[in-house]
DNA sequence: CAGGATCCCCCTGGATACTG
DNA sequence: CAGTATCCAGGGGGATCCTG
């Protein structure tokens, strides 16, 4: 069917699986001011534990979102930044804030509305 | 936390989490094409079930992304349509699309690149 | 036809402790 | 420091059956 293609084979799927991810969008936007150290993320990124980030780190390299640096250092140092590729997410991370920004008004009005249900509304939403 | 502000009360995340969703971007693709019943839906979102999809059009049509009509006949006839809201919102999927067909293959060999260790590379990705 | 209700399983993801 | 290993609870989501 048309949709299963949508739902498997079509890269949007692949992509929005990604971008749908709780951790990665966050830890890409943290990147882009620049190369960040594992525990710099962890500290930056409240909440999140040292699986779930390891996870999202290896899932956006393998992507190819990202780079991880080793540095030959004691202690040791790894460096996480983004990749061209990952840079170039960017924008449309850009777009998602700014519709977010834009129209989150609107979604939590209507958000209200609906459980809210007696309450008389001057305009429909349709 | 700025990243806790992220997390949760920003409204990126709450798009995110919608847009993440597996199924909602795809009921939202669909109705692209204009107003579908419950049936339509289910039938051409393959693997879809009632439960998920019902859940679905709930949240989508709770956000105010879509409306709900039902007909007053027998057998009930309930269609689902984009909002104005939801309209705007395919802008964004649009340029999903467009980053993820653009992209797609620049990922996938990163993946093969990250699966397979031991093979030489041209160039490096970062 | 368009769902609501229920059961249940699995997998995600958190907490914690440990290591090269 | 930068992770890995393990355990474990909660909930997402499928399957199924039923109804206005």
């Amino acid at each position: 069917m048309e949709a299963s293609a949508y739902a498997k084979n079509c890269p949007s799927r692949q992509i929005l699986d990604r971008i749908g991810d709780t951790w990665s969008v966050l830890v890409v936007m943290m990147l882009a001011d620049g190369p960040q150290r594992y525990t710099a993320l962890s500290r930056r990124i409240e909440g999140v534990s040292p699986k779930m980030l390891t996870q999202t780190l290896r899932g956006l390299e393998r992507d190819g979102l990202i780079g991880r640096t080793v540095h030959a250092e004691v202690p040791p140092r790894v460096d996480y930044a983004l990749t061209e590729l990952g840079r170039s997410l960017l924008d449309l991370v850009g777009a998602l804030e700014k519709w977010a920004e834009l129209h989150i008004d609107d979604v939590q009005a209507a958000r209200v509305a609906y459980d809210n249900p007696g309450v008389r509304m001057t305009s429909r939403s349709l």
